[in-house]
Parts: C-alpha cells; structure tokens; sequence
DNA sequence: ATTATCTATAGATCTATAGATAATGC
DNA sequence: ATTATCTATAGATCTATAGATAATGC
C-alpha cells in the first residue's frame, strides 16, 4: 500500500519529491543537488526527504537504477532476426537514438555519476557487462555472416557498437551546446534531430559497404 | 619573476599547488575538488592555496583556460591544404585522436563543468564559436568540391565535424568503462587503442565513398 | 494508533580571511 | 622589507537525526 509509485497526478509528497529528485539529479548530478534543495523544490521540509528515503544515497540509487533498468529493456528489447543485416542496424540505431531523445540528461548522469566514482555508490559492473554481452551477442553472429559473404567490409561487433553509441549519445551530448551558440534555434530544432539520426543510420550503413 | 610557470622541477610550491588543481580538477570537476585536498596533496595549507591563487573560482579558471587553449591550438592548427580530402580528413581525425589520447580527461571536465553550470564561471561561447567556425570553414570548401565532383556521397560539414568528434571522444569517455570490465587490459590497451583510432579514420572515409 | 510533517540542532565540511611567524633578498 | 607559510576562526552549507505536532484511518 506504501509503494504506490504513481507519479501520475499530484497524489502525495512522496512521489512529488521523487519526481523533482529525479529532475535535479538528472540536471546537477549527485553532487551538486542537495537534500535541501529537492525539499525546496517540492515543497517540503528537507527533514521529511529524510524522512522517505533515509539517506541522500538511497534516494540516488532508487532513481539512477530506475532509469538504467528502462535503458537496459530498451536496448535489449528483442528485435526482428530475420530483418536484413541493415534494416536490423537501422532498428536498433533508431531505438537508441529515440532513447536518448527522451532522455536527454542520461549520459550526462552516467559521466557525472559512475566514471567519477568508479568506486562509490552503485555497483553495476555486471549489469553493464550482462547488458553488452546481451545487446552484442545477438548481433555477433549476423554480422560475421555478412563479413564472409562479402556483403560488408571487414570489421567487428565491438566497433560497430562503439560507433552506433558514439555516434548517438555524442549528439546529445553536444546538443545544448549548439543551442546555446544559436547553432539550434527553437524553430529548426525538431527537423535538425531528425536529420541528424537520418544522416547518422546513412554514416553506419555506408561505413559498412565493401 | 613571479609567474615562473616552470613546473618542471620541485621548485616552488606556487607550481606544486597548480600541478595538483589540475590533476584534480581534471579528475573529479570543479566542485568535488576542496581547497583543503589540493593543499594536503601540494603538501601546505589550504590557507597557501588562497595566498597564491585568491579564490577557488580563479585558481580553476587558470587552468581550465590553459588547457583549452591548448586544445584550440591544436585543432586549429595549420595543415597542408593541398593534401588529398581522404587524406585532410585522416590527419585531422588523427591530431584529434592524438589530443585527446593525451588529455583522456579532457571531455569529463568540459562536461562537468560546462554543461552543468551553463550561465555560471566561464565564459568560453565566443571561444568555442570560433573554433568551431575556424575548424570548419577550411574544410567547408573541400567538401562542397568533393561532392560536385561526385567523389563523396551528399553530406554537409557539420555532419562529417559531428562524426569526427563524436567518435573520437566518446572513445576516450568509454575506455575507463572498458578497462574496468575487463574488456581493455594492461596488456592490450596500447594496441587496442591504435586499433580504435585506424578503425575511427576508416569509418569516416568509407561512410563518405560515393 | 499510525503516518506525515515540522522545528531545532549536532556535527562535518568548505571557502575565505585575519593575523602571527618564518624565510629570503637587499 | 618583502615574500612565503602557518594557526585560528568566522560564516555558509549540508546531511542526518531527535523530538514535537498535525492529519488520517480504525
């Protein structure tokens, strides 16, 4: 009855300070948000954040795993296998790239969150590794079919991957640097995102050819 | 006489504090880094630490300045015209890989400085605006010759730029997570690394083949 | 009764500065 | 004399908790 985790109206306090949590966190970073601040932001005392979540940490954990565990479903989601070898890249390109989209701040968290304290905090080492391990496996052996038929150069799964996922978090990486230099204006933004993905499926399909 | 800036040797606790800021900084961003830790690592008190540099904000400014400069200097840098496209964009690609293979903490700084605190300490727009333009407006020609020629498949420079970048930095974002996984080792990191970055300049040149 | 909320406060930091003392260069 | 260094401390935060009070469900 207590983990009611609706979000959905303006049902209780304690999903309001989970929500504005999650904004602060995903736009500051761990760090720089404080329990003072999210309670302030919600409206609250800060004593009752406490109060929910106990500590800083667990309230962190709660929302960073939430949103690992959606970008791990969304990656992995089972594709089509008898796609062709392009339309498959194509799929799963635009399946990140639409990620990514609706969560613009994902990688900004991840940097300023987990490459900083390697150490600290959340442990999810195996989680990555299963979720690499997962996402590549599936498309390992397609793609050596296609390097022996001769259909695509020669290359591998790794810097296939590590270009898709260069190519599409970078983007959203840079993003509000181009805003704030006036490169993206309100008025074209839309139609420059979905340029960008069109040209970026092109560059990894012809990177491909032989 | 007083801004030495030798740094070479062990002379002077002045280069001694700036050597460790930067290290720092570098490595955690501005706000995890106290005064009090850089002091201790210098070996003084954190009270030295204002004594030379004033104020925290200064002290960062300092080097976050320097080593953007840096990183202008040398992707602006002069390169031979005449060399064929493939060629231009190898080397350019190249220097950029090379840089960065240099300052591997390079990106973390810009991100977690810049990006989260946009309005506040640095005011960098101006700079990065005629980076930008100045690193591009030398290969703008090039690419429109190419593609009226019909050596290149349709593209604009910002796309190729875009590439360019994303793929070599987030190259450099990732490696930390590859090691720590275990997929990049001691032993194969040198060679991985030099795989990557011919990997990288053949991705852009073929996704450019007509 | 139990659950939700507040006030108040202890205990850690952290930045910045004032003021004392040691080292150095004439 | 000037420059480099230290000790001490004021003043801001911030996290976490204790203890009081208001709201809610039987």
């Amino acid at each position: 009855m207590k983990d009611k985790e609706d979000n959905s109206g303006n049902e209780g306090m304690e999903s309001r300070i989970l929500a504005c949590a999650e904004r602060l966190f995903l736009n500051k970073g761990y760090n720089l948000t404080s329990m003072t601040e999210i309670a302030k932001e919600a409206g609250c005392t800060q004593a009752l954040v406490h109060y929910y979540f106990r500590t800083k940490e667990n309230l962190f954990s709660k929302i960073f795993e939430g949103k690992f565990q959606q970008f791990i479903d969304c990656i992995v989601k089972q594709e089509d296998e008898s796609l062709p070898f392009g339309k498959l890249i194509e799929v799963r390109t635009s399946r990140l790239f639409d990620l990514m989209a609706a969560n613009e701040r994902l990688p900004f968290m991840f940097l300023s969150e987990f490459i900083i304290n390697p150490d600290q905090r959340i442990n999810l080492k195996d989680n990555i590794v299963s979720l690499c391990t997962e996402a590549t496996s599936r498309l390992e052996a397609k793609i050596r079919e296609e390097m022996e038929s001769g259909r695509i150069r020669s290359t591998c799964t790794m810097d296939i991957t590590l270009n898709m996922f260069s190519l599409v978090v970078t983007f959203f990486v840079v993003l509000p640097f181009l805003e704030e230099v006036g490169l993206v204006t309100d008025a074209n933004r839309e139609e420059f995102i979905a340029g960008r993905k069109q040209e970026i499926i092109r560059t990894i399909i012809a990177s491909l050819r032989p």
